[in-house]
DNA sequence: TTGTTTCATTGCAATATTACGATTAATAAG
DNA sequence: CTTATTAATCGTAATATTGCAATGAAACAA
């Protein structure tokens, strides 16, 4: 099928899922960790950076951009693309309080 | 091609990605958070907590258990599963340092 | 206008993922 | 031995993802 059964889960669970999937490939791990990096915008030279083809960066910027993480602001012929601060600190408190479950302390198996 | 091309990236991007891959699914995902709640060995009762079939869970229980975030030991015809503290914990170091990147001060879009 | 640059979109091929029925393997119970 | 019970594996269908060439759209320069 292909095809996550999302209406079974809580609403937390798939959000979580939602987040944890756009970082599950090492192209935006990249976009973003250069975004951080730079510390500003960055326009066309993620194509460069990254050893990817232009229309694949620009799919993977769409992912990023949909889920309100990044955000870009058209620039003349270019686009600047930075991350949205205030959507990344509210993705972040979602994935700590998943990370940060109390561990069992009995080591069961 | 359906095929990430990770020897472009770094070991570090490969292992961000290939943690939040595994919690890119709600049912990962509500696997691990009954496995924390109960706090102790859970044996086959995943199949009725989760609406999935049995060989379903089967499946996304071998993917978390390859990545070492859960162990199984066998017990008669039942097999306990439980959260793996130790591999937990390295995996949330890991996603931490790449969650907790710093923001830019000044909003540059 | 015409070209140039830059990024988005379309279309498609290759591969991956999800889900489950059917079956198998292993242990336990009778 | 035979029969449950439980979980893993196999096989397969449906869908999703990845990557890129080709094309399109928008802004700018000459």
């Amino acid at each position: 099928m292909g095809l996550a059964k999302t209406e079974i889960f809580t609403d937390s669970q798939n959000e979580i899922a939602l987040f944890a999937k756009v970082f599950g490939h090492p192209a935006r791990v990249a976009i973003l960790e250069h975004l951080f990096k730079t510390n500003t915008c960055v326009c066309g030279d993620l194509v460069n950076e990254i050893g990817l083809a232009q229309p694949t960066i620009s799919q993977h910027l769409k992912e990023l951009k949909l889920l309100g993480l990044i955000k870009g602001n058209v620039e003349g012929t270019s686009v600047c693309y930075c991350i949205h601060p205030e959507n990344w600190t509210k993705m972040k408190a979602v994935m700590n309080t998943f990370l940060n479950q109390d561990l069992p302390k009995t080591d069961c198996c």
